[in-house]
DNA sequence: CGGCATACTTCGTGTTACGATGTATTACAC
DNA sequence: GTGTAATACATCGTAACACGAAGTATGCCG
């Protein structure tokens, strides 16, 4: 898909994917390949810049001799999930404005 | 509506606000205002981005002693559109993974 | 003349997705 | 025990892009 229509989609995907269940990159990138693919250096980013954000919190915890960091929502990172929904209504009027036919004006 | 949100959906709005009728920059705001909201930096690149990629073809037109450059549609022009809505169904999925319930997992 | 609408242009900046690359461990083949 | 892949996270540089700010230029109103 084009990359400019993902942009606004990843942030909120990601916490999508950890709002049920924590997680951690690695299976975070899994889980969501059915619907978005994304490169890790992407993933590793976003997840920084939501934690900033402070729409998750980390914790790291070691799994057979490696790290893994998993990421747990915040209240603030659902409120994020909602706002998109609600911004998904402006959308489907942005799409209707796009599809649109204009029969008259021959 | 989030910045990033946007990207993507403003290519194909100018697009659309052509598509039926050959129109100039400041009347293509104004149109796509109930819509979308973009500057006129923003609209300009845009419009200038879309001709490079041959998606619509530009003449100028003198009106009132001031220039207008009257913007028309490409066959390519259209088929990116149509491209969008195909990727729109990407789109719808990636919502619905967004706003999924998973009641299980208690 | 001042102020506003029309109309297009250029510049600099911040955000961001990504490929490339790096570090480090486990697992498995041969 | 060497090579290769999978797991797992991190950093760097880059290119695309939307935007505000500012500029150029005309016509109109008072």
């Amino acid at each position: 898909m084009d990359i400019q229509l993902k942009r606004g989609l990843l942030d909120v995907s990601v916490l999508a994917a950890i709002k049920n269940e924590d997680s951690y990159g690695y299976q975070i990138i899994k889980d969501m390949k059915p619907y978005v693919t994304l490169s890790e250096s992407t993933l590793y980013t976003i997840l920084k810049r939501l934690e900033t954000a402070q729409m998750l919190t980390v914790r790291s915890v070691e799994h057979d001799g490696r790290l893994r960091k998993y990421y747990h929502i915040t209240e603030k990172g659902r409120e994020r999930i909602n706002e998109f929904r609600r911004d998904f209504n402006e959308i489907l009027t942005i799409y209707r404005y796009i599809s649109r036919e204009e029969t008259n004006n021959g």
